[in-house]
DNA sequence: TGATAATCAGACATAATAATCCCAATAATG
DNA sequence: CATTATTGGGATTATTATGTCTGATTATCA
């Protein structure tokens, strides 16, 4: 294992397929298969990770022959932090210490505390400031980038 | 899999481990099962884990009957950093991008890389400028602070 | 020099995460 | 109404991270 991580491989996947949908705008319901194709996920996983989308109402599924996914709200409404938790689950109570000690706090603190504790601020503040509707606009932007 | 990881457990115990022999500040060699009672580590996983540590420099081990290990160097002179990338391996060259797009840097970046960069980079500063003890000191503190 | 006690090294076991398979349920279309 | 194409969901497999076992090697000490 290498480089830090935000979330899992799932949410990962999620966040990606949830971008994709933003990115569409298509009201009629999209494919799955499609999402997969288009960013390299494993189907069957991708439609799974779905699953969980769609029951935690980030996602609405239309079944049948001309089914698919589409955003459950508006794009602008979905932030980031919402997919994690949706498929990691939320985040724990009481603050972990980082270096395993046992629980901190700021009375009692552990030793990296005090450097640790605005940057993991810093983290979650981020994924509930990104909505899907930036993202999707960004992506645009860096598809544009890359072409030229 | 919930909260932010800045290393494996491996790692995890590692700077447990290194913590440990800085705050105790023995010039005999310390039993390696001596510290995995203490901070509740399976022993012969952080037996492993020593000779790695071993091997990177970052501990001197000492066979035999009245053996068991040191820090290699000064305990002022250990970073987190050194530790990390001993057991998790080093960074990436390639930034790779948050939300698993492709690659990303400052002219190609990737949705978020503009909020990711900066906190990727306090991370690391962080893990950079942590020393071994610094890091005894505050441990020191904390159990101080509890006992009080 | 034999018993003891430590690290070293590689194989093995378990748990968590990631990925796959298969078929049922649903819905449109000829 | 049969065919086709989708999601739903449980069981299974694969991969990686974490943890364990066993015996060899090294060194001390009675």
């Amino acid at each position: 294992m290498s480089e830090y991580m935000l979330y899992s491989k799932s949410s990962e996947y999620a966040i990606q397929a949830m971008v994709y949908l933003a990115e569409v705008k298509s009201k009629k319901p999209v494919l799955t298969k499609n999402i997969a194709k288009e960013y390299n996920i494993p189907y069957q996983f991708l439609a799974k990770i779905v699953q969980t989308l769609v029951k935690h109402r980030l996602v609405k599924a239309t079944r049948g022959r001309t089914g698919g996914i589409n955003l459950y709200q508006d794009a602008s409404k979905i932030y980031l932090s919402q997919i994690v938790d949706a498929i990691d689950g939320p985040p724990p109570i009481k603050e972990q210490c980082a270096i395993g000690l046992d629980l901190c706090s700021d009375d009692v603190p552990c030793p990296i505390h005090h450097t640790w504790k605005p940057i993991r601020k810093a983290i979650r503040e981020m994924l509930a400031s990104e909505n899907l509707e930036e993202l999707a606009h960004r992506v645009i932007e860096k598809r544009r980038l890359m072409n030229s």
